[in-house]
DNA sequence: TAAAAATTTTAGATTTGACTAAAAAAAATT
DNA sequence: AATTTTTTTTAGTCAAATCTAAAATTTTTA
């Protein structure tokens, strides 16, 4: 089975959004795809008839393990190629996510496994994110929110909650990165705002919403 | 300026009908294209309006000069893809072509640039044919048809006529490559078939046609 | 050079994915 | 529980790229 861009698309888009909610709504999506709930309607009917899909009109919709599979080996491309971009051809981790959106809807089933094997066999992209392998198994990762660690509690950056570049622009402001070592200092109740320490230089607090777009490994 | 993906394969398929005739006429350009010549129409015209093609109807046409640097462009995308998934991914030299025909879509000056110099900027694809660098410019290639040597002449393999993967298949049962130096032992007149030898293999013959598509530097 | 053949263009239809506006259904509110 | 608001779907358009069939033009040939 091959499918159009526009319906791997919004089948990507659907799985992320299955993560917060089961069931996902049609005005979710359009949001998430910058286009309209009637758009979205349209296609829903083609997944639906696609068997990627179950939805009843109405009632929400979520991807069928036919689906699921097909949602993973997207993801599975555009990290693979996001790791290639980054750690092969040195581009920055906040410049390749635009690109992997087009090179994930390349269709060669050869091509990504020697890609793959070019790669090493990567488990996870520059984001931190894990790589699903061919079957579509990936990595568990157990990460927690920064935001849910104590006072004192040293952890290490493992992944970022989205790739925008608004994100990404300030975290590479305040050189933070996947792999980055900190520590709390303290949390602040009055605006949830979080004081952090890295290795030797001067302790400085970040927002209660940068804080939710970092995940991190406890140490 | 961005084109979709249909007109950058018009583009391409009249930029290597120009190198036979000057004048491309409607049919070739459907013949090549695999599809009408009433599809091939429309294009022209979309094509004209964009100023890409010199054209009026029912007198042929031609690559405007913003045309060829367009078609330059996505021809040293293919070859620099080309080169990346043989010398890089370990691709035989026969997968590639559809693969690359793909990948030579994707926009982004930057990829391409980034591409280039990990592979070091190489001059030639895996076929033998040039990469136009980043201005379009390509090495000069004076190959000369092998049908064109002369009995006892040396030469080394320098370029293939087309990918179809039939001729990529004789080519390596009879194990040429680009590369692959051999010598003319004897040209028959009665079929145009040639007699040649590899190092120190056995004489062996090619018909004229196989001969006819292959390039070589004298020696 | 006039008729026949081939080529090219036009006209009108189809498919895919998007849109707007209106209708239908579900959810929220009084 | 009835009304209002929100969400979702349907109906009808539109643009891009394709196609078939018919018309227009050019080329070939008798």
């Amino acid at each position: 089975m091959n499918f159009t861009s526009s319906e791997e698309n919004y089948i990507k888009a659907i799985y992320h959004l299955q993560h917060s909610s089961a069931l996902v709504t049609t005005n979710e999506l359009a949001a998430q795809l910058k286009t309209k709930a009637a758009s979205v309607t349209d296609m829903l009917k083609k997944l639906k008839n696609k068997d990627l899909l179950l939805y009843e009109k109405y009632q929400g919709f979520q991807l069928s393990s036919k689906g699921k599979k097909v949602a993973l080996g997207i993801i599975r491309k555009h990290r693979l190629w996001e790791y290639f971009l980054v750690n092969n051809l040195q581009f920055g981790w906040d410049e390749v996510h635009e690109i992997a959106e087009d090179l994930e809807h390349i269709n060669s089933k050869l091509l990504i496994e020697k890609l793959d094997a070019y790669l090493s066999f990567p488990k996870f992209d520059p984001h931190g994110d894990p790589i699903p392998d061919v079957n579509g198994k990936m990595e568990p990762t157990k990460q927690i929110n920064l935001i849910d660690l104590e006072n004192n509690q040293a952890a290490e950056v493992s992944a970022v909650g989205s790739q925008s570049s608004e994100l990404l622009e300030l975290l590479s402001h305040k050189n933070i990165g996947i792999g980055t070592r900190l520590h709390i200092v303290k949390k602040f109740s009055f605006d949830h705002s979080i004081e952090i320490k890295i290795a030797d230089s001067a302790p400085f607090s970040i927002s209660q919403q940068l804080a939710q777009s970092l995940f991190v490994k406890p140490l």
